[in-house]
DNA sequence: AATGAATGAGCTTTCATTCAT
DNA sequence: TATGAATGAAAGCTCATTCAT
């Protein structure tokens, strides 16, 4: 399998991929559109990648890591956690509209197919999960969240809130802009959890 | 009186097909796995329904719009909104406990392949939100709830919340029990809207 | 896999193969035309074997077992061993010539494929050469040939005359009768180990 | 002064292609794994060869040639056709077991490919039978052979013989040492044809 | 109504061959 | 000469669907 100069190549495929399989669905989706997509013949997509189910995590494998490290970087910025939850939150938002195919896969194609792949992705999306958890946490150390809640189990609840609303969003074909619900999101659950 | 018999059959290969959808998922399935999970031939299947498809949006209909009506008639029996929501959100755990098969069906299928497949779904999916987005208004005009929400948000997050809590602990392979969640899942969103 | 009744499509299928793997090769020869030459669709081979590779092994359990059975009792009619032997080459000798696809699958086809594949083939192999060899230890006991023999080594080397013979045959294409031929064996070998 | 280079690669190539198709069989093998195995990319093996096909038909003539060229001149070395053919069996057995891959390749293989290809290669082998008959020719004018053999048919049976041992031996996967078999085939054939 | 043998479109994948470098 | 990235024909196999019984 090349790389190197041929990085390139495989970042064309691997980006295709994701455009096709958010449009098409994972199972819908051919190799043939992806090598289309990618304007390189069907054969050229297995010279980079194993087969269908290799695009597929590999494409979940390069972009969550990127996303954890990207988005706890930004956190850091800020000194409160209230104001980490908020970056967080909007910060979440903001990258589900500006890569919204990426975000379809993420969002859609990936519980449904994720069960059947290797779990490493899983475990990346736990330690998105666990990122939150964190905020939360110094958000009680600090003082300024109840210390009644199950930090697990209200991350679980922002992230997925997080998710279901871009899904719906993504589902209902992206007709309204997103940012808008970012700040009533952080709302309602800082509302919720604030003392 | 064959009525009888044929119904029979109908629901009988409806619920192989719940199961079957559910463990294997749908692309993964096989109509001769329902057929067989169902006790009959697999031309039977045909006789009772269009195919594949049809197969997994009767699952969705006929299932939506029983949980639809169900979950409205116990909201009901609630006074105030508060009430009513603390009700919904525990009554949506328990189903999706009791049920799960069906649960990660709407939870984990759906999104994947509903976008291809007749949207009256999607409309159903959106009565179970109104249902909750009306909740909220009540809890407004009761002057219970914050009045500078949107409604259609939170509904939105609140619905998104229950099926993200869901979702994740059926990826998880429904280690923990779910119930002891929605408690805390009110609390959060009660605080969270609560004036 | 259906079989009972429908063994006339499954003797027709393994006919067809027997035929069309003799006349392409079993590596050029395609599943369609197996299909075809049956008078089936392709996707019906599927349905009563695993795949080509069992096509082929299946044709050789098939013929092999029959074979040794039909020789075995036929040898058995005569009283000496030079009469066994004999009988036993040209009766090898006219199945050769009566079943020419089937001899040119299992002399020319099998020893490049059979390696890969399953080796109860080999077994049966084995068993046709160790008949031969129970002709022979007959023999030396009679008294008939010469006791210094290694009765292995010869019936292999008979074995393989014959074959070498019927496989030239076959590669010149069955230019001349190969019946013929089967005297001058016999009695090449015959001198060759009678005292 | 490239030349010497050129022609190393050549038989480099060659060579690694007689190991690579015996191991693998001709079928299975990958021009890739021929090239790894001559330690070139796999674009040179275009060089040298005109394709896969070229490659085996190359080889056949090659060795083949060599093959009758070096038996024809050792075997003159005996006076009598009994010592020729003698000689002829032990150096064709010996050649075998020094040099199994080839010989894997031109008993195995070639009959499976031989017919689609070049029939050069078949005549080739038909020179080498020749060169039996003609000892068994000599034999009868020197009165020391039976003369109502049919040459033809006995020089067949002969090679067929030690063919048929050698490719049994090969299918066995060299399990005992091949020259002790060359007396008793010898003796076998010399007592079936000498007066 | 029920069956299940048969169909064949359509997919993934392999690998001999080409050709720009 | 030598390379190896790229190509795309070709083949095996699956399974939703049909339909004769």
């Amino acid at each position: 399998m090349p790389r190197k100069k041929q990085e390139e190549k495989y970042d064309k495929i691997l980006e295709a991929a994701t455009r096709v399989f958010a449009r098409e669905g994972f199972h819908n989706a051919k190799i043939e559109d992806v090598a289309k997509e990618a304007g390189v013949a069907h054969g050229t997509v297995y010279l980079y990648f194993d087969g269908k189910d290799d695009l597929l995590i590999s494409i979940f494998q390069e972009n969550l890591e990127e996303l954890v490290e990207y988005v706890s970087s930004e956190v850091e910025k800020e000194a409160y956690a209230e104001g980490k939850l908020r970056r967080m939150i909007s910060l979440q938002i903001e990258l589900i509209e500006t890569n919204s195919e990426l975000a379809e896969l993420m969002l859609v194609e990936f519980p449904q197919t994720g069960k059947f792949l290797n779990n490493s992705v899983i475990n990346d999306l736990a330690a998105y999960i666990d990122m939150i958890a964190n905020i939360l946490k110094e958000g009680v150390a600090e003082g300024a969240f109840d210390d009644s809640i199950d930090v697990n189990v209200v991350a679980t609840v922002i992230y997925s809130g997080i998710q279901g609303i871009a899904t719906r969003w993504i589902l209902e074909e992206m007709k309204y802009p997103l940012n808008k619900v970012a700040n009533e999101i952080s709302e309602v659950f800082l509302s919720g959890i604030k003392l």
